[in-house]
DNA sequence: CAAATTTGCGTAATCAGTTACGTAATTAGT
DNA sequence: ACTAATTACGTAACTGATTACGCAAATTTG
């Protein structure tokens, strides 16, 4: 028995939760599986920078939608493993730059096989979907930024 | 800019993840605009007890596919607030038994009309979805049911 | 029916994020 | 050019979940 399935609209963020977590789990199953010693929760940190090249903590945050501690705590994470490095601005002293280190970059074409490899599964399952997830997110995450629920609640059940 | 929606299938625990996040905030700011004194994450519990009347806490956690900590935990905090008691089972002696206090019960109804409000226009929100998310959800729970993640990767990528 | 196993619950430590707050550096206003 | 406001970062405390572990009660089994 399952219960939030069962309630339907109602507990539809318990479930996307839950699917959040498979995903998370899976795709450290792949990394696992191949052997390599990264964790999925540093993929979009890692991932940026390996596309920038190099950025300030502010600036990683708000591009990956989360506050800076959670950027400086994963940060520290991919430091401790020797896969990024930081230094001070050159152009403001309050900013700190991270970027990859060596051992990022030489692990760096292991990792992109792999993203790739999970990415066309995905895209895969997906498309194979009757109703695709990701459109379907795409659609609420429009509907909630051209209005908050709670404006769109009052309005429906006519009490603005 | 969102990297992560620019990231799409590969990016897609994180942005179920944070749609998770706002439809839990989304409801909390319903129950705030009503003056009720109820917090988003009490709502499987409560409402899974307003159902079965009384159960114990390693049922609910399975029901609510959480771990029994977990439940013990949420627990604590309706009971602090008096919306639920707890007594030992009279017949298995290792089972703690949950319903709804009598303060919960007079509170029921009001939470109810809120449950009936969102799911109202959460159902309509969603059916005028080109393609639905929680079809497309159920669909994916169904997908992973059949078969691990890295299982189906290990066939796809012929790894197996 | 006694011993071994399993089950139910509670607590502690941990995890990945958050909010709140402080400090130093930069930018804006006059 | 001072002063005020803002911005960037770091730390601390909290949150809501997890895993790990231990104890007591119930159940299985030899």
């Amino acid at each position: 028995m399952d219960l939030l399935i069962e309630l339907g609209a109602l507990a539809f963020a318990s479930r996307m939760k839950r699917m959040s977590e498979i995903g998370m789990q899976s795709v450290a199953d792949v990394y696992q599986f191949y052997g390599i010693d990264f964790e999925a929760k540093y993929f979009p940190l890692f991932y940026y920078l390996s596309q920038k090249g190099e950025a300030s903590i502010m600036e990683i945050a708000e591009v990956l939608n989360v506050t800076h501690p959670a950027i400086i705590q994963t940060a520290k994470g991919l430091e401790k493993k020797g896969l990024i490095i930081s230094k001070k601005s050159s152009e403001d002293a309050r900013k700190r730059n991270l970027k990859l280190s060596k051992k990022g970059k030489i692990l760096l074409p292991k990792l992109q096989k792999i993203w790739a490899d999970v990415k066309e599964l995905n895209t895969h399952i997906f498309e194979n979907q009757e109703h695709n997830i990701l459109i379907a997110l795409k659609e609420l995450e429009d509907i909630w930024t051209e209005k908050t629920y709670i404006e769109r609640f009052k309005e429906f059940h006519k009490l603005a």
